[in-house]
DNA sequence: AATCCGGGGAA
DNA sequence: TTCCCAGGATT
């Protein structure tokens, strides 16, 4: 149902909504600073991802990394293994990129303004605008998962969240309750959209918009927001090869399209002649968002030295061994491999 | 406009 | 199991 509110008065919502956060504010590390670069790695990393589940990687990133600089020089294999384990790692591709974006198209200086915030990779129209408005005073909305529930249980609005032009829609919505202080509001939003205004089981009656909740009065806040589109899996079959050789392994990068990129792997095939090196064969089940794996992994056990060493140099193949292996990003299902290996 | 990309926690 | 999370890039 198409709505018009011009003309209508809903400031007064976003008031009351600073008035919450005032109070009941999560102490965060990322809030005691409006330092662009480490606001802007929080959102990076908190995209699509729960404070709990991210918060000890962006500690530890921004320990590592403390400002553009020392991310822009560091090597990609780095950051990536500082993403280990956080998924979407286009993420940490993007966010080393944007640091040396930074260094040669601004100077080495956070830039202020929305539009040339939204020009670094893995930068979005949400994150440019977080970032102008908690840093620099930008007056955009960062409309997220939090402002379509907020939103449409607000306005008992069942404009479906699922579709490409909910983020122009609830944009909209969400200027019409837009305080002066959008860095504020826009936070506020986050904290009320994860403590109070949840998915399932909100606490409505704790909610400082109860009483400007249309979908609320109604009794109706279960069926907002909308979201037509299902989630969809479907199995992948992955085989890898465990060739190893007195404490050494053969490992290969992965590129940078399809799953887990730039992560390292085991190499997936083996010549003919060394399959009668094969020991055992573990076959491990791991779940993705939209895919349930099944990884065979050959455990193949090199006699000698010399074929070790024929293998290796003829094949060009990166080596490791288990400490080395500490310094490299591997999906959870190899790194789990890995350590069991390790007790054997 | 539709699809893909992780991993974990909650119910 | 299913859904959702401080979304963005690609096609």
């Amino acid at each position: 149902m198409e709505k018009n509110f011009k003309g209508s008065d809903f400031l007064h919502v976003g008031n009351k909504l600073l008035g919450w956060y005032k109070e009941n504010a999560r102490d965060l590390p990322f809030r005691k600073t409006k330092d662009p670069y480490k606001i802007w790695i929080c959102e990076i990393v908190f995209q699509q991802t729960r404070i709990a589940q991210g918060l000890n990687h962006y500690n530890n990133f921004i320990r590592r990394f403390p400002d553009v600089k020392s991310l822009a020089s560091a090597e990609e294999d780095e950051v990536l293994l500082h993403w280990k384990g956080l998924g979407y790692y286009s993420r940490a591709i993007n966010i080393h990129k944007a640091a040396q974006q930074i260094m040669t198209d601004f100077d080495g200086v956070f830039p202020a303004r929305y539009e040339d915030i939204l020009q670094l990779k893995g930068v979005g129209k949400y994150t440019a605008a977080a970032v102008s408005s908690i840093c620099f005073n930008g007056r955009m909305p960062a409309v997220d998962g939090n402002f379509y529930r907020v939103l449409s249980r607000v306005f008992a609005d069942d404009f479906d969240i699922s579709g490409s032009k909910a983020f122009a829609y609830f944009s909209q919505l969400a200027t019409l309750v837009m305080p002066e202080n959008v860095g504020d509001f826009n936070q506020a939003m986050m904290d009320l959209g994860s403590e109070i205004c949840k998915p399932k089981n909100p606490l409505c009656e704790k909610c400082p918009l109860k009483d400007d909740c249309l979908a609320f009065a109604v009794n109706k806040v279960s069926e907002f927001p909308v979201k037509t589109k299902k989630v969809k899996t479907e199995d992948l079959h992955l085989q890898y090869y465990f060739i190893h050789y007195k404490g050494q392994f053969v490992i290969q990068q992965r590129k940078d399209d399809f799953i887990w990129k730039k992560l390292f792997e085991f190499p997936s095939s083996l010549p003919e002649d060394f399959k009668i090196f094969i020991k055992t064969l573990k076959t491990v089940q791991h779940k993705l968002t939209h895919k349930n794996l099944t990884i065979d992994i050959y455990n193949v056990e090199i006699p000698s030295k010399a074929i070790w060493e024929d293998f290796t140099v003829n094949n060009q193949y990166m080596i490791t061994d288990y400490r080395g292996s500490q310094n490299k990003s591997f999906p959870k299902p190899l790194e789990s491999y890995i350590q069991n290996s390790l007790k054997d």
